[in-house]
DNA sequence: TAGAAAACGTA
DNA sequence: GTACGTTTTCTAG
């Protein structure tokens, strides 16, 4: 390079983002790949090259490079923790389009240059430098303030969005100063985006006013004793240091290790075909002309290249959230372009999906070929790898199932170079085992494996990828992955979970494991974890385990995870499902791993009294029991309980369990002791005490985490088929509430020291849901007009006027009520009420003709479902009853039944799926300390400092009100109640 | 020792 | 009549 040259430098990184925001946010490729910012980033680039060809114009670059951003951390964090902290991660469908602008710059011919450890703003300000030195002119292609500090004779800046050029003149012209006081000027304002904090109080005018009259950062800093104005003196005093700290980190670094040097940078003429392949690929209609026509090249022999929605990256289908319009239309927009691509030449989403599976299934699995890494530098030159693919398989293994308690003792990765082949071929994997220990158990527990990467050194380089949003990770069930490199200080930012994908598309037929996954779509059974680890006693944890076993297990995970990804993602488009997937399933991942990280604070005492007392009135009664029986038996054995209830007493038996032997069912129990028998009744007691202590006031302690002394459950995002969570190990889903013993046991799920716990639940949210998709005009108004829904059923069933109305007329109207979301059928209304089939039979066909839109809802949902063999909440999530079709009757009717009730069920869960997603940020927002801790299906319990309850109480009942909007407009209003108490019982 | 059956806690 | 998870007992291996 020399004097008169002209290097164009493109701040890629900040053109991605601005982009992104300056750009109609739905341009999407027509297998739904987000390519809006590709887009833009193209037509610059042409553009920018085409000037170069137009000795007409000006400006003219000899040299060329495309700077990027490398990975999350640089030195600044080493300055500064909180560097940045306020970034959040990259909108979703802006994630996969970091890979495709990178392909873009190489399919241009450009340089496309990174590091590990610096910002592009770094790289551009050494290469801008250095082409200074040679007295070359340097044009940066960027508005972004931070790089004005380096706009100079022979470097400025240009907008390539407003078309303007920045230089000297209009650096001081927008901030008062040259761009030689850039620096100082940022380091007194600071930046909230990037977190630097800058003197409080000190805005841009400020800051220039004090550098024109200073002159420099140090200078005013020397002198800040001397300004007039108090508060401003005293921050400019107390803040000096972070003034410092803050020009530290706004300051460019000029002397980056650059791998290319300025000739490198050269710019050299386009590959014609190849960039038009690359274009017509990405269906840039108009620029692949244009390229064409100047390139020469003929763009109908031109193939397009496939360019993946497809790379693998988050192909996105139609938005839920129609601030964009009406969501219903933008659903069958997406049906109409498939068959647009097609007629295009491209395949069709449904076809990309079939091709997909049928390459998968016929792929081959080979352990051998799995590599075990057990050094720094080859473990760096798959990070890379996966930087350069945007897209990386991760699974990591450790020595416990509990997330909150497991450590990391390895973990595994796979990649591809083609995502194209969903065969598998083009896929490596690895284990990298950071903790093994010897299995021989000598005194000290056996030693590290020999030859491990070092811990830190690995983790550090692992973090940097799974902290890199523009690096997709692909997991099965991620959410164990994330909390446990959580715990490690890690955060897994930009990511897609198989386990999750599988649920979206098929929740309803069968279940979701990775085992089950890999059989059904690659038709191969991965090494059980029995045959690795053992079972039973003899049973041992991963890090005993050799390393060739562990290879082949670990990376054997990576690779499935990885061949599921390819053909489970392109279904969700196909299937029109994507939204479901990123609105309702992806993003609640951290929601509730955060929840499960937070646990919930249990007092040990309270548990242990009612332990106690339990057992005392156990013991009592089981002493009455075996009294009134004649003889010692085993009360919990229902066997032997029934061989002396309806053998040895002789009470007449009711109501038989599927094995043949009488049952012995609370209902059956009660019955009896309705008749006057005296034993039933000690028996439900019994039954209750000691299911209490043995389910909760006994097991609950066992739960506390050593640590953090609190209870943390696990949330299963993808076991139902209605779209409910679960929750397990323990269940707080199921903490007693409806008797008075039971209750005690909620006094013990307390806030912590200063805090107060705050409950606020859906008021009737299923039969609210069933008034909206039933279009029910009684009900919609009862609830507009915040009634009481079970009375004025009532009422319209039986003529009897809401005013004075029988306790048991009203309790019939609610089994009814209830009936109808669960699928009624007579026998289970009869069952409930204790009453005739006959009569249950009348209540439901009158209440059908009082209320004939439901029997209308009912056999559409009926119909819908034996034709599709699934129903769908109103968000469109999708529960399969493959089994509707049964010849069975009692099966075909079961199913019937589950129909019914998953649009009202799934839709009451996504609704408090979707508030629980916007509550974090809602609660941010407001500068609210409040942490969400538990879901139980319509209720969403906090813990709250003291003096923020006031505050927070509304705040949570209008995330959840509201929570519906604006993807759908109910009919009905959502109510929610909101408590705040020093426990759970009182809360609730 | 693993898994089914019965019972029962929640929404 | 829907949707779950846990405990205890008992059986099959």
């Amino acid at each position: 390079m020399k004097a008169g040259d002209h290097l164009f430098l493109i701040d890629g990184s900040g053109y991605i983002f601005r982009a992104y925001h300056a750009l109609p946010p739905l341009t999407r490729k027509s297998d739904g790949l987000p390519v809006g910012a590709v887009s833009g980033f193209c037509n610059m680039l042409w553009k920018l090259l085409s000037d170069a060809r137009d000795t007409s114009v000006g400006v003219t670059p000899t040299h060329f490079a495309v700077i990027f951003d490398h990975s999350a951390k640089n030195f600044r964090h080493d300055l500064y923790t909180d560097y940045k902290a306020n970034r959040s991660a990259p909108p979703e469908d802006l994630v996969p389009q970091f890979a495709l602008i990178r392909q873009a710059t190489r399919a241009f011919n450009i340089p496309c240059i990174e590091r590990e450890g610096f910002e592009a703003d770094d790289i551009i300000a050494t290469y801008a430098r250095l082409a200074e030195g040679v007295g070359a002119d340097v044009t940066i292609v960027s508005s972004d303030k931070d790089l004005m500090q380096l706009v100079g004779e022979h470097v400025s800046l240009y907008d390539s969005m407003k078309d303007r050029q920045i230089g000297p003149a209009e650096v001081r012209e927008k901030w008062g100063v040259g761009p030689e006081g850039m620096i100082d000027l940022q380091a007194l304002v600071g930046d909230s985006i990037d977190n630097v904090p800058g003197i409080p109080g000190i805005g841009p005018k400020t800051a220039a006013q004090l550098l024109d009259e200073y002159g420099d950062l140090d200078t005013l800093l020397e002198h800040a004793g001397e300004i007039k104005q108090k508060k401003r003196r005293e921050n400019l005093l107390e803040f000096a240091e972070q003034a410092r700290l803050s020009r530290d980190l706004v300051r460019l670094k000029t002397d980056t290790p650059v791998d290319l040097d300025l000739t490198a940078l050269v710019l050299e003429p386009q590959d014609g075909p190849r960039l038009v392949a690359f274009l017509k690929g990405l269906e840039f209609s108009s620029l692949t002309r244009r390229v064409a026509e100047a390139t020469g090249t003929d763009a109908a022999t031109v193939e397009a290249e496939t360019v993946e929605g497809e790379a693998g990256s988050a192909a996105h289908g139609p938005d839920l959230d129609p601030g964009d319009a009406d969501a219903d239309a933008d659903t069958k927009a997406v049906g109409a372009r498939a068959s647009d691509a097609f007629a295009n030449g491209a395949w069709t989403p449904a076809a990309l999906a079939a091709k997909r599976s049928e390459a998968a299934a016929a792929g081959t699995i080979d352990h051998a070929r799995y590599h075990c890494i057990r050094d720094l530098e080859t473990l760096k030159l798959w990070a890379e790898e996966a930087r350069q693919s945007g897209l990386v398989a991760f699974d990591t293994e450790t020595n416990s199932l509990d997330a909150m308690q497991a450590d990391l003792v390895g973990f595994s990765l796979a990649l591809t170079h083609d995502v194209r082949d969903a065969s598998g071929a083009a896929i490596r994997a690895a284990y990298v085992p950071l903790l093994h220990r010897k299995q021989e158990d000598d005194l000290l527990g056996g030693g590290l494996v020999e030859d491990q990467v070092p811990f830190d050194e690995a983790l550090s380089i692992l973090k940097a990828v799974l902290e890199d949003a523009s690096i997709l990770k692909i997991g099965q069930n991620l959410k164990y992955d994330w909390l446990v490199m959580k715990r490690h200080g890690v955060t897994i930012a930009g990511f897609d979970d198989t386990l999750l994908i599988s649920y979206v598309l098929d929740a309803g037929r069968g279940n979701h494991g990775m085992d089950v996954l890999s059989e059904r779509w690659l038709g191969h059974t991965p090494i059980p974890y029995k045959e690795v680890c053992g079972t039973g006693r003899s049973a041992i944890t991963f890090e005993r385990v050799d390393l060739e076993a562990a290879t082949r297990y670990a990376a054997e995970d990576a690779d499935v995870t990885l061949r599921l990804w390819l053909v489970l993602k392109p279904r969700l488009v196909a299937d029109g499902l994507i939204a479901v997937y990123e609105r309702l399933e992806r993003p609640l991942v951290a929601v509730l791993a955060r929840m499960e990280e937070r646990g919930v604070s249990v007092d040990r005492q309270i548990l242990s009294r009612l332990s106690g007392e339990l057992a005392q009135g156990a013991a009592a009664l089981e002493a009455e029991i075996q009294e009134i029986a004649g003889e010692p038996f085993n009360i919990g054995s229902t066997k032997q309980l029934g061989e002396i209830l309806f053998g040895k007493l002789g009470l007449p038996g009711g109501a038989k369990t599927k094995g043949g032997q009488w049952s012995t069912s609370a209902q059956v129990l009660e019955d009896l002791a309705a008749a006057g028998h005296e034993l039933p009744r000690k028996i439900v007691d019994w039954r209750q005490l000691t299911k209490l202590k043995s389910t909760y006031t006994d097991a609950l302690p066992g739960y506390i985490h050593p640590t953090t002394t609190r209870v943390h459950t696990s949330y299963a995002l993808a076991s139902t088929t209605t779209g409910r969570l679960s929750s397990s190990e323990p269940n707080l889903q199921n903490i007693p509430i409806r008797t008075a013993v039971g209750r005690k046991i909620r006094t013990a799920f307390v806030a912590e020291r200063g805090h107060k716990l705050v409950s606020a639940d859906y008021s009737q949210i299923e039969l609210r849901v069933l008034a909206h998709v039933a279009e029910i005009p009684q009900l919609v108004q009862a609830f507009a007009d915040d009634m009481d829904i079970h009375a004025m059923t009532a009422s319209e069933m039986f003529g009897v006027p809401v005013e004075g109305m029988p306790g048991e007329v009203r309790r019939r109207a609610k089994a009814i009520n209830f009936g109808i979301i669960y699928g009624i059928s007579a026998f289970g209304l009869a069952n409930q009420l204790g009453i005739e089939r006959s009569e249950a039979g009348d209540y439901i066909k009158r209440y059908f003709e009082r209320f004939p839109g439901i029997r209308d809802y009912i056999e559409d949902t009926k119909a819908f479902a034996r034709q599709h063999g699934y129903v769908e909440t109103i968000f469109g999530r999708r529960a399969h009853y493959p089994e509707i079709r049964s010849a069975n009757p009692s099966m075909r009717a079961f199913n019937e039944r589950a129909a019914i009730n998953a649009p009202i069920q799934g839709s009451a869960a996504d609704v408090i799926r979707r508030a629980m997603i916007r509550m974090e940020d809602a609660l941010a927002h407001s500068n609210l300390a409040a942490r969400m801790l538990l879901q139980v299906h319509d209720e969403l319990i906090f813990e709250v400092p003291d003096d923020e309850v006031e505050a927070t109480m509304p705040l949570v009942r209008s995330v959840m009100e509201e929570a519906a909007m604006p993807a759908r407009a109910m009919r009905v209003p959502l109510r929610v109640d909101v408590r705040a108490a020093d426990n759970w019982d009182e809360a609730h």
